[in-house]
DNA sequence: AAGTGATTTGTAAGCTGTTACATTTTGAAA
DNA sequence: TTTCAAAATGTAACAGCTTACAAATCACTT
């Protein structure tokens, strides 16, 4: 004999009536047990129980503005770097009773507004987004909805939003010094497409920073751009190395790219890093996996998603604001790095 | 001057009052345009946009009793095989207009429970699931709640369930007939840890049934299982050769297992595939990327997570039920397995 | 101009929780 | 036993949308 209500499912209203309390008491249950006195408690742990009810979530949502939910759009879940911040980002969220909810943008920034729009509407109380490069469009309607948001995988002195990250820029400069010093003058890189990507962007500056620094010339550096695979890698690689004047290293702008470079120079014939020297970033695990082990910027995922939800829920629970945190990076020095080759070409180049 | 009502954001009582309508005919505007005239939707339309309106999801969910949207629930996001089937997933869900949900649950059932109950309560209208492992209780809610599931990255006969995947017992126990036509008959198999695991359990299996047809003993099986990881791999392997009786080939349940095995294998000293053969499953692109690169199992994922998907639209669409579906897998024969090495050990073993 | 069925729009009743405020209960002190 | 503040519980308004059904409008016919 059903008692529910006319409808499919157990609601509150069936939990109060069975445990002969109101509905307050239950939601209360619900939200603040302590302040349901024991014997209450009890009944209607009983009720729920039995009726097997669960909290309608658009309710709950509706009734109570907040919904204990944080939000990440991350460009794809394919790559690796995101999915490992982001379970730690995860892990960490449960822990303090947050749910998470991702979505991907496949690099593209009107999908991302989208999905924007979309966590949003669905209530999250705050969003996990990466890198700076967004409409001021967008900034404008989360700063009207009142969603804070944390920028996640950069870190720039100045900017309006809270941030965790680490400074591409300078990271990659670092790497590039090492690179200058071993006496490489004649550098190809194989970037991310820039467009909406601030990250890729800050890397590729950053080589120039460096070379700069060390008084070369903007000629010295060639840039080509590509999409995110071990496949583009490989081609961005070919179109290099056939070149006439051809580079001494190859600095990639991720691990992924650095391994179809490599793959492709020894396909090719070229000896790393004795005639190449070829560089990443990210420092994921596939970088330690290949032969030579890949010279690479480490950075440290996990910590940054862990990290990431320890500042979000600060910040909902209305804690002190913290300010922006800056990650430190450090330079994984491995096979794929080397002194650079005195061929004849690079002689010629001067 | 304000114009909203008492609250926050515009609701549709704003757009409806703006546009000089009622909010049934806001309502009707958002979900089947094609029901109202041109003249009105115009109307509605700048009334939302010039509001910046945004449906409350909430609100949405509780009167309609639908969100379009999945939920899927993978054991990590960490896995690459996972990342891949689950963004196809994704990709081609947006493609029929609804949102994915993904949550994971670290390989842990109870988590996994939690899991589901959150996002049946989130109001997932259907769930994606991996393999068939969970309590009898879990599909009884699923099944009160009426929230269709799809059990993905396995295929069995004769399970209730509707599912999308492969037979791993029969995958692998088609690549280990390839091995023990090369000639081996002493195994070591790396797998992931049974329990909750059918996918791994299936293929431990898939290994004692080809031995069995070969009318090997089961003796001739050493099975080892540890977590997934590139490091368990490494130390599994180590495990297995410093026994006395060293196994000709290495069985791994996984890739990313099966390269942990090839590095600590080279480390060792033994020369794959000459002194000791490696065998992986599910053609990670990593499996490519070593040296040499791993003989494996391919599996279809993208193409899995594209067809879940269009499953489960169809399924919410009333459309008649399409059977499970079995893919196919084939065997990627590469570097590391070769025929068995006749050493005095081997025949020692007879 | 009236009649008719199809199209478009409006009315209002839900859907399921939370919470401000009011009321009752409790228990220690007087 | 009475008193009274604190603790526990109840009442009822409200959150923002969908949709069954009713009402109005439209486009033709006759």
């Amino acid at each position: 004999m059903p008692e529910h209500s006319g409808t499919n499912f157990p609601t509150m209203v069936d939990v109060a009536r069975l445990a002969g309390v109101s509905t307050a008491t239950v939601s209360r249950y619900l939200s603040s047990p302590e302040a349901v006195k024991t014997k209450t408690r009890d009944k209607v742990a009983l009720a729920i129980d039995s009726l097997g009810y669960t909290p309608n979530f658009g309710a709950r949502a509706m009734a109570a503005k907040r919904t204990q939910t944080i939000g990440a759009i991350i460009p794809t879940m394919e790559n690796a770097i995101f999915a490992r911040g982001i379970q730690a980002f995860q892990e960490e969220l449960i822990r303090h009773g947050y749910t998470l909810l991702v979505a991907s943008s496949s690099y593209r920034q009107d999908i991302e507004e989208e999905q924007i729009r979309m966590l949003v509407a669905r209530g999250a109380d705050a969003l996990l987004l990466i890198g700076y490069d967004r409409s001021q469009k967008t900034y404008q309607f989360l700063k009207e909805r009142g969603v804070p948001i944390l920028v996640a995988w950069v870190y720039q002195q100045d900017t309006p939003q809270l941030s965790i990250g680490f400074d591409n820029r300078e990271a990659m400069a670092g790497l590039t010094r090492e690179v200058l010093r071993l006496g490489h003058t004649r550098i190809g890189c194989i970037s991310a497409f820039t467009d909406n990507n601030d990250r890729a962007r800050e890397r590729v500056v950053g080589i120039s920073d460096a070379l700069k620094e060390f008084g070369l010339l903007p000629e010295n550096l060639t840039v080509v751009q590509t999409t995110y695979s071990v496949e583009s890698g490989e081609r961005a690689l070919e179109q290099l190395m056939s070149k006439s004047e051809k580079p001494t290293v190859i600095m990639c702008g991720n691990d992924v790219l650095a391994v179809g470079a490599l793959r492709k120079a020894k396909a090719m014939g070229f000896s790393v890093p004795r005639e190449l020297s070829i560089t990443g970033f990210d420092d994921i695990e596939l970088a330690t996996l290949t032969e030579p082990q890949i010279t690479t910027v480490h950075v440290p995922h996990r910590k940054m998603g862990r990290l990431a939800a320890r500042m979000i829920v600060d910040r909902l629970q209305g804690k002190p604001r913290r300010p922006s945190l800056k990650l430190k990076t450090d330079i994984r020095m491995r096979g794929t790095l080397a002194q650079a080759q005195k061929t004849p070409s690079a002689i010629g180049s001067r």
